[in-house]
RNA sequence: GGGCGGCUAGCUCAGUGGUAGAGCAUUUCUUUGACGUAGAAAGGGUCGAAGGUCCGAUUCCUUCGCCGCCCACCA
């Protein structure tokens, strides 16, 4: 007879079955038993290489590990998809800054020094980030992991660019978009964020005009007045009027512009325009083909135009250039309170600065050339259509409204970290050519040598938007496997509600348009873990709970159960430690279970499945029929992602319907010979379910208690708990 | 400005057209051999407010009140 100790350690249990596991192949569809032909399928999101593993690692790997745990017992060909992400900007933004602590910067390096060293730093961690992941217990397939960068991804990233350039869908524009200084690059309009802030408002003398404005270092060039048509305050002017205004450097010759756009509501309801850096101005100048002037550099400075506050950085030259007005007697007022928004850098809080910078974008509604609609109505139908569903439908709903209002994605960055934009053009013809194996020596079109290539690399989700069909091609070339064909589309991406846009959204719009298909058929949107007070886990408030840090106090299969207990899809998660040593409690009482089971029973029932199970005692009847309620809840559950109503179902049953009461009715029950044998089956059944129906949130445990049953004879033949068959009512 | 969601026990949250649930916390009792990381018992909620539909609403509808989030953004 096997005793077990009195209490379950963990800790010398987590290691050791989780190498009895990897070593086992089963976590390679391709290595799983018997005769398994229908796919179940999950690309895991790739961690950034270099980021220290968090509480959000965590519960991405306890749902997707749920799911993929559950499927495999089911009978599927389970592929779990893993892989580490090189996060262009997210990672360049972390190695500058290890930089500055060095008292370096990137931009006193060279380009191919600077990608060396991050290379290796992203290449030391990645270890870091993937061993994390076998000690949450994740039961994904390390033969096929793989990078974002590798040359396989890579060549498959630039033969979508090339398709999207020849399809007329990529194009190159001189645009205007959003600017970080301190970056020194191009962002998305998802890279930045709004914060409020009370700034001085500015009412100038304009020739016969008074403008309003709170920048009134940007407005040197300024040579345009709009103002509504219907103002009647302006009527005897015309559009295209001209005059003469003094200025802050002087006279400058002024255009009247009528425009709708003016609110003559706001300030003085008319205004000067700034094309070059202002999306609304720019839209108005593009409308009405006006002129557009740089006023302000990349680094912030202001440009000759200014006169002789050339070279000062617009903060420094604004109340100059104000006190400058107000001594040419050009300045009626001043609202010192005006409250309104600042775009800012979502990473460094930098202002952004709206720049005319020639970008490649992403056409979003144009249809494309083989008839099919655009990527944008391409992922609105798919969601329509139910080719993909978003759990919860709330998140459906916002999805739409953000594709609806969907503008053009502008891909290129200015950072050195990432995938190189395959473009060289010919200094002399300027002839655009798209050179993805950097074989193009000499212009196809003016045979000239002179080419420049484009110094720019790809914004992060343009290769990630790629990822699941990306990474089974990957495999394909790496391995010779067919992935694709066997894997694709697959089945659920599982991921967090905040890159719903980012990510989601363009891995739909571009699977489409590259394969046909959509690339997964439901969305499983998780929350983010707060604290227990909501708050959200940061450094600086001290609150974060490091994982492995409560793996190793409580255990894996602590922090899986707390994660997943409580919470529903699209939720966020507040997560107290009581409530992990709460779980731990949990995984000791069924520990405790096993240990009295073990202790009283000591015949094996096989075959199980071959019933001979009934009650005999009205706890038995009991017990039973919650078993088989239990079974089907739980399996209704998992197949409608709710993990949480699952878990505790479980839970409720394993605690207070077998612990309980029918553990303490079988003490008397084994008492008694008539009964005996029949409640040691039962004991065993019951233990037997539990632990299959568990395995999914606490993989280690239950897998431990299997492998003690089987030594202690009470399974028959057997193998690991991992490809057991899920109980079935 | 547009959109989405929440409001249920002290706290954190599930759930439901038919007499309200869990975990934690609180109180009392119990050291009988599965487990004191436990067991037994108890207290605690007009399910945000008002109206409507219904035999019946915490659940469906409308309005309102707080709270939160997303998107857009005014010179």
């Amino acid at each position: 007879m096997i005793e077990l100790d009195k209490a379950y350690d963990h800790s010398t249990v987590e290691e050791k079955i989780y190498k009895m596991w990897e070593t086992s192949g089963y976590f390679n569809p391709d290595k799983l038993p018997g005769d398994r032909k229908q796919p179940y399928t999950i690309i895991m999101p790739p961690p950034n290489a270099n980021a220290p593993m968090h509480l959000g690692h965590a519960l991405f790997v306890t749902i997707e590990d749920i799911l993929i745990r559950y499927k495999r017992m089911q009978g599927y060909k389970t592929l779990w998809q893993p892989g580490t992400d090189h996060a262009g900007f997210e990672t360049q933004v972390v190695f500058e800054k290890k930089l500055e602590k060095e008292g370096r910067s990137r931009f006193k390096m060279q380009r191919e020094e600077f990608y060396k060293e991050i290379w290796e730093f992203v290449q030391s961690n990645k270890h870091i980030t993937e061993n994390g992941l076998r000690r949450l217990g994740a039961s994904c397939d390390w033969d096929r992991n793989i990078f974002t960068l590798d040359p396989e991804i890579v060549r498959i990233v630039y033969a979508t660019f090339k398709k999207m350039h020849e399809d007329g869908l990529m194009y190159r524009g001189d645009r205007i978009g959003n600017w970080c200084f301190k970056h020194q690059t191009a962002l998305s309009d998802l890279e930045t964020k709004y914060e409020e802030r009370v700034e001085p408002f500015y009412y100038f003398k304009y020739g016969p005009f008074t403008i309003g404005t709170s920048r009134p270092e940007t407005k040197f060039g300024d040579k345009y007045v709009v103002m509504h048509p219907n103002d009647k305050r302006y009527a005897q002017y015309k559009n295209g009027d001209t005059f003469e205004a003094e200025w802050i450097n002087g006279s400058i010759k002024a255009t009247i512009i009528k425009d709708e756009a003016v609110d003559m509501e706001f300030g003085s309801g008319v205004m000067t325009i700034t094309p070059w850096h202002d999306p609304v101005d720019f839209d108005l100048a593009q409308k009405h083909k006006l002129d557009k002037e740089q006023i302000i550099d990349k680094f912030g400075k202001l440009l000759p135009i200014a006169g002789e506050f050339a070279g000062m950085k617009n903060a420094i030259a604004r109340p100059l250039i104000v006190e400058k007005l107000k001594n040419k007697t050009l300045l009626v007022k001043v609202d010192e309170n005006y409250k309104h928004n600042v775009n800012v850098c979502y990473k460094c809080g930098a202002i952004i600065e709206p720049q005319i910078i020639p970008q490649w974008f992403v056409a979003m509604a144009k249809p494309l050339p083989d008839g099919r609609p655009s990527l944008r109505d391409m992922a609105i139908n798919a969601i329509k259509n139910k080719e993909v569903e978003i759990v919860t439908e709330k998140f459906e709903k916002i999805f739409m409204h953000w594709m609806e209002n969907l503008r053009d994605w502008p891909v290129s960055r200015q950072i050195w970290w990432g995938i190189p934009i395959p473009v060289k053009y010919c200094v002399d013809c300027k002839e655009v050519i798209v050179d993805t194996d950097d074989s193009i020596k000499v212009c196809p079109k003016c045979q000239s040598p002179k080419l420049e290539k484009d110094q720019d690399t790809f914004d992060t989700w343009f290769s990630s938007g790629q990822w699941p069909y990306a990474t089974l091609m990957a495999n394909d070339v790496k391995r010779g496997t067919k992935d694709f064909e066997n894997y694709f589309p697959t089945q659920v991406m599982e991921t967090g509600w905040d890159i719903l846009f980012f990510w989601v959204a363009r891995m739909v719009m571009m699977s489409y348009y590259r394969t046909g298909k959509q690339p997964f058929e439901k969305v499983y949107l998780h929350g983010l873990v707060r604290d227990k007070d909501r708050q959200k886990m940061s450094k600086s408030k001290g609150n974060v709970i490091d994982p492995l840090g409560v793996i190793d106090t409580y255990g894996c299969d602590a922090l899986r159960f707390a994660l997943i207990f409580s919470t529903s899809a699209g939720n966020d998660i507040p997560l107290a430690e009581d409530k992990i040593k709460g779980m731990k409690h949990f995984a000791n009482k069924l520990w405790n279970i096993a240990r009295y089971i073990l202790a009283n029973v000591s015949v094996p029932i096989p075959p199980l499945a071959e019933g001979g199970l009934g009650g005999v005692t009205d706890a038995d009847k009991e017990i039973l029929t919650k078993l088989n309620q239990t079974i089907k809840n739980t399996t209704v559950h998992l197949d409608n992602f709710r993990l949480h109503e699952a878990a505790q179902e479980i839970y409720q049953f394993t605690w207070h319907e077998l612990a309980d009461i029918y553990v303490e009715a079988s003490k008397k029950q084994l008492a008694d010979e008539t009964l005996k044998e029949n409640t040691q089956k039962l004991l065993l059944h019951n233990l037997i379910n539990i632990i299959k129906l568990l395995h999914p949130f606490m993989p280690f445990i239950t897998e431990e208690l299997w492998g003690i049953l089987g030594q202690a004879d009470l399974l028959g033949r057997h193998d690991l708990l991992i490809i057991e068959k899920w109980p079935i009512v």
